[in-house]
DNA sequence: TATGAATGAGTCTTCATTCAT
DNA sequence: GATGAATGAAGACTCATTCAT
């Protein structure tokens, strides 16, 4: 019985496991999946090219677990704020909001998990697996929160959460893509309001849940 | 202005570039930025690589080129919308699902075109120039047609129509580029709504319009 | 109507070829098809990698151009005997004789020919395009000189030539790989008769012919 | 000759020798030299590729065991046959089809017995120690059986039986290589006789023995 | 004007081997 | 006695680009 899970030697494996990861990620993050070589990535920690692949059998494996630790960074912050018991509407705002916050924090990171080629799935629902998926579970709980909106009348009664869910995701999508890739979005004009960066994703977000609302008629 | 802006050589130099360009575009739409090289677009239109050179300075210029050409072309369509005297809610709609049709048209080229590492800008509209380019001017014409919408009271009256622009330009955006991204989007699971892409697009143009509606107290 | 079936730009383009293939040639004879790397060939040539995939698209295409041109020259050689009108038994003997040493001229190479991987056909005669191949060809030129032997008398009337030619030529491979591979065969010891390489030849070839004659009961 | 030719320390030294050369077999046997890795090697037998080189001080020395290993096989093989009381055609038949059956029933490892690169030896006869080699008994079975058959009148009288038993080697090894190489051989066209593998082996043998045979008057 | 030839740098990956532990 | 870690060299192949013709 392995009362430490990790043995002395596994964990050393694992932290250059991890400071590969992390030195790939600063170039995935800067240059995405085209631009990290295994070459490149192994100078820049001082290791030889061979040496990467004892702890990552492909290339492609190690790009896949970059994008898997996203998605797991992603569903984290995004449970974290769906489990508070603060009032539905601020809740779901900062649900979505903390979406995209966490997108932007490391933009090309971000845009590089989408573009994946291999098995890159988005957020679609219906394959096999999917629910067990960071980004399955993410979605979930996207879904789940529509869905309460809806019960307690804040959203639409017609809306189906399923489909909403994929919308809104699409919405949260765009904006964080935008900025990944416009260095300076969302700039406005001088002489109109400007607005930060921070603002108009509180922005954004209000539209995105303003489109799902009920109103008395 | 030049009165004769294109001596008969310029004329037919414009019209390989034109060739080259037009071949590019097959390639790029399919594959993306990456799977396009010079060498096999040479073999595409049975030139040769370096004849190439003569009319692109790089491969960069050749693809900012094309990225520049698939903004004119979403400019086109969604100016011949907006140009229509359909009534506004109608109008309005369109225009915005226009820019996704286009988008998802040519996945490859539109995913791409915003992938831009050399110089591409989004819509930002405090950039020298901005309002020239051909993103720009589509931009307008998007922000146009929200003032108006909040001139004639369909929308909330203290909309910021830059600010909903670039909102609901975001939304758009993440659409495209999920569709683009992904084969299956938005697939749904069965015992829900299964729901083709062209309704869900339909779908999502609503809730972002329903986001910018006024709603009588 | 072009006289000259090569212009000059194809016959220095194939004066390049020949001499990528001679020097592919002298590493492939001394190291088999393993040992030649398109890294080293380039290098022997003073060429880049590079350039040598503008006359090969890959390394096996290469190879198999080596193999073919090999089978081409044995063809040659045998045909050269088998069409002489030496009387038969001189014949048969000369045109078995030969193969062996157009094989030994060249012993690594005619192994590596042998060694093929890709589609590495030998005699094999129900394969498709066997016929018009040159390894099928020789063997098409042995079996006719069977065939004449048994209708002259020469050879068993029972014999099947397709299966004699069959036999004859793994004895004759047999020995030309066997001097191919050991530098000193077929040494004898002092105090037996010592036979020098060209004379095993023939004693083995007498072996192999004797098989197959008759003799009057 | 030392009396305890092994300590316990050494004779476990070999068992793990010989495991690692079973286990080398079956790799080289399935894929040659070449497919041969330490690497592979060493995974298959749960060792680190390191271990290995306690063992052999490098690929190739293991390679040379191998091989000799083979030739014993082959040793023992034709030895239980030519000890044989069968009379004398038929034992000298089946003493050339086992050698072909042997090599046929493990290609790779025929093949790669007699492409050896290091100091791969054939049936040399006037090297040092050739009579104690594996192959050179095996060689001296043959000779001794082609001698027997000088000299009860079954073979010519004036066969020298080193020379004829190198020959005949030859042409075993001329179809061992051919079976090994050509996945199909001995195919024949249809229409003529359709021939087996195993049948035409016989076919073989009984050719070369006839070129030995004696015919009176 | 257009091109065939050539290249240097780069891609991923595998290998036999060594060495400190 | 065994190993995990590491490496340098090499493998085939592709690319954007240049230059003499």
């Amino acid at each position: 019985m392995t009362v430490a899970t990790s043995s002395p030697a596994e964990r050393r494996r694992n932290k250059i496991r991890a400071r590969i990861l992390s030195a790939a990620e600063t170039v995935f993050a800067r240059e995405g999946a085209e631009g990290l070589s295994i070459r490149r990535l192994a100078e820049n920690i001082d290791y030889s090219p061979a040496a990467i692949y004892k702890y990552f059998s492909s290339k492609d494996e190690l790009v896949d677990e970059l994008k898997e630790s996203f998605f797991e960074l992603i569903l984290e912050n995004v449970h974290r704020i769906a489990d508070t018991s603060t009032p539905f509407a601020d809740r779901a705002r900062d649900c979505l909001s903390t979406y995209i916050r966490v997108a932007v924090a490391k933009p090309h990171h971000y845009a590089a998990a989408f573009a994946g080629e291999s098995g890159g799935t988005g957020p679609v629902d219906n394959e096999p697996g999917f629910d067990q998926s960071k980004k399955g579970r993410a979605f979930n709980v996207l879904r789940g929160m529509i869905a309460e909106g809806v019960e307690i009348g804040a959203f639409r009664s017609d809306l189906d959460p399923s489909l909403a869910a994929k919308s809104a995701w699409a919405s949260m999508h765009g904006l964080a893509m935008m900025i990944a890739h416009i260095p300076t979005y969302p700039a406005l004009k001088d002489g109109q309001k400007t607005m930060a960066r921070e603002a108009f994703i509180d922005f954004h977000v209000d539209q995105v849940v303003r489109g799902m609302e009920a109103h008395d008629e």
